[in-house]
DNA sequence: GTCTATAGCTGGATAGAC
DNA sequence: GTCTATCCAGCTATAGAC
């Protein structure tokens, strides 16, 4: 009853910001702690120290909640790959987009989970909360056609073999980094394919009888 | 009733082959078709044509039975896998596994995300089913051995790289092949990559000081 | 808006008769 | 081994008082 009294009380204190964003910050601790499906409406509201009534006050669903939080993660990403670089050199630039996709991916991945893995049985994001996911997606694709691959099957390519790369350390070495000190290796590796099939295409379109 | 009646006829005569074997049936057919993680006891005798304590009987928990599921996934696996091929050269032969692996990967989904992704919260395979699955990984080692290839970060790269086509082709486009139709393209960038990677190290050999 | 109280459901698992 | 009947826990969501 006493913590129930020091709960209720911090809650009014955010309740002065946001409602809606004390409950979404309780709903992240919550999944970090507990894992993403493992979301409970009573248990959320007895964390953030409300009840269960209260929460349908501000989201009418479970689901609804879930998408609050996929569109402020998504927010997150756009702004995280979106941030200036100070390199110059493009293969550079690529490769730093890599390390930071790593960096957000690893930093939370609970939220690398809702973002990226449909594991949620039932969940769809809205359009509007996926919009800056898709915004962040289309700058990959701008800063793969500044080194010149502009291929579809190479974008589809590069993102099998990043997120191959990411879900392997995420799944199987989330502290270490068994998988992301590979990143370098596997950037070279494929930009140099990239560009060797161009060469060999406009070889063909000099001598088009070879 | 009726309809109760005839499930129960089959029931009866499928127990004498083997009752374990029809429930994991069941169980299969049920996942398939309302996901991996929507197993449910209940449902799953009503399906089958018994009760839940008979299910109780032949299986200690829910967990026993998505492990002796696992165990049967981890077998189909290994022999897939381990099936002769009818080529000869060493670079074919890896890229006919990873057509393989594509080839049962697709042609069932659940059982996919059972064997490879761990999304089931408070399920791990015991070690008894889980030790097909190994046997099938010891063969790609080998595989890759056979051309050359040994370095640890290198097979980390290639199950990164193969497990992120397959990965993508199952979550985005489950009947198509817009990322299968590129393992031809991504094995030939690996193994090139990889015989590269060998060449200038043995410069290096040859001529330490550089 | 926030509470108490509870409806209504589904789940895993078990007791005990036969 | 298989059943009927049931326990107990968890869940989402809502009715209705304040």
């Amino acid at each position: 009853m006493v913590v129930k009294t020091t709960e209720r009380t911090r809650w009014r204190e955010s309740r002065r910001r946001s409602a809606r964003e004390a409950i979404i910050q309780g709903a992240w601790t919550l999944v970090r702690e507990e894992g993403l499906a493992a979301l409970s409406i009573r248990e959320l509201a007895s964390r953030v120290g409300i009840t269960t009534p209260t929460v349908y006050a501000y989201f009418e669903s479970k689901n609804a909640i879930y998408d609050a939080m996929f569109g402020q993660a998504a927010i997150e990403f756009r702004d995280a790959m979106a941030a200036p670089h100070n390199v110059e050199d493009q293969k550079e630039l690529l490769l730093a987009d890599v390390h930071r996709f790593f960096a957000f991916s690893l930093s939370d991945t609970a939220r690398y989970q809702l973002l990226f893995q449909r594991t949620l049985p039932g969940f769809e994001p809205s359009p509007e909360s996926y919009a800056p996911a898709q915004q962040a997606l289309a700058g990959a694709r701008r800063r793969l056609a500044d080194i010149g691959i502009t291929a579809s099957r190479h974008l589809d390519l590069f993102t099998a073999l990043v997120t191959g790369l990411v879900d392997q350390q995420v799944a199987n070495d989330p502290g270490g980094k068994r998988w992301s000190q590979l990143a370098k290796e596997a950037v070279d590796m494929f930009v140099t394919h990239c560009q060797a099939a161009k060469v060999s295409k406009s070889r063909l379109l000099i001598h088009p009888a070879q």
